[in-house]
DNA sequence: GTCTATATGCTGATAGAC
DNA sequence: GTCTATCAGCATATAGAC
């Protein structure tokens, strides 16, 4: 075949079919090749539309912060807004967990990722935080988000309570298994969340002292 | 040449020269023929002393895991150990950023990794929080740790003011450039550290009312 | 038990025909 | 804008020398 008259690929097309295929089967099984075969089409055909595999894992990635609710930022009170928000950004992450190892490296330079970053620094700002302060309340937040997410979705602790008992009888104790680790990771989530806030929120008061 | 009277290569030597090699020219340089060209072998020797390659890299994050220092876990306060432990944490993942990505693939399942989660998550028991609390502080640690280091050694913003001017004028003023990516963390991290252990210090306070 | 040599089947990516 | 053909590099398997 040479070139059709009406072309078979787009971006939106791949981008789609990319993440299916890394949340049905993983990262490891997106390979050109694979992609482009369940696209109907032959491997370097994708090249037309993607420079790069790397500049298409960054669509991807994009797509998946574009489902970040940001609605609440400059509506509600900050610590509020800034709760809820960052339980919307681990949900986006819940949702696509094979690509979370990627959506990790950086903050992204593509445009969903820095409308969020945009979105909360401005909230933050608006609600009486200095900018630096600001910087590194978003910073903070991301790194909770991500942190309790590769630690839930990318391994975790073996499956074998003896392999822990035998030498490390308290952390047997401490229920650190495979099956646990989700819970436990969305319990730290939370309870940094919340201790997290209730800190920030001294310093606020510091900051601007009620009368 | 066969099997050398004296063998040429051993776990130690060939992790050692694996980490060399990612701290030197990054994680993509680290491929089988690479490493063992530097240790004057051929490639497929290697799997004489590492079933695959991911079971090298598990012993090497083993070994840069080793480098946290926990003594003073037990010893000093908690809310000054755990700080003190978490900035020891994130100075072994600064020593070595190209290796980050792979640290942040799960909490392990080495000697080190267990010895890591085990110290702190005793000495907290010991200290008078609840098992549960405990293992959840742990993670919340590691969050912080792993967020701070992996936003500054993997990538970041692009180094181009203009970008971000353009459409976000807010992120602009933010300074969310690659030049101040790494004082942002650093900054990120301290202050997540403080505000963190305030809002536990709250909750352990509630936890045990002092008389 | 430790090495070398060789080979397999992946991968991302390029060149040129249509 | 898609094809086919092709490339270099990858992790890894296997066979054999000692």
């Amino acid at each position: 075949m040479a070139r059709p008259r009406n072309p078979l690929l787009n971006r939106e097309r791949i981008v789609t079919a990319a993440l299916e295929l890394v949340d049905g089967e993983g990262l490891a099984a997106l390979s050109t090749r694979r992609l482009a075969a369940g696209l109907g089409v032959s491997g370097p055909s994708l090249y037309n539309h993607f420079p790069t595999k790397d500049a298409l894992l960054d669509a991807v990635v994009d797509t998946v912060l574009g489902e970040v609710d940001l609605s609440m930022l400059g509506r509600d009170p900050w610590p509020e807004a800034l709760r809820d928000w960052a339980r919307s950004y681990r949900a986006a992450l819940a949702a696509h967990p094979n690509l979370v190892p990627v959506l990790a490296h950086g903050p992204g330079r593509r445009a969903n990722a820095l409308r969020l970053a945009d979105a909360v620094f401005g909230a933050l700002v608006d609600a009486g935080w200095p900018r630096g302060e600001a910087t590194r309340i978003g910073a903070l937040m991301r790194y909770l988000v991500f942190g309790s997410a590769l630690g839930s979705f990318a391994g975790g602790f073996v499956d074998d309570q003896q392999v822990y008992t035998a030498d490390y009888p308290r952390l047997g104790q401490a229920h650190l298994l495979a099956e646990h680790q989700r819970a436990i990771d969305e319990g730290a989530f939370e309870t940094g969340l919340a201790a997290l806030i209730e800190g920030l929120a001294l310093r606020f008061e510091r900051l601007h002292p009620a009368v």
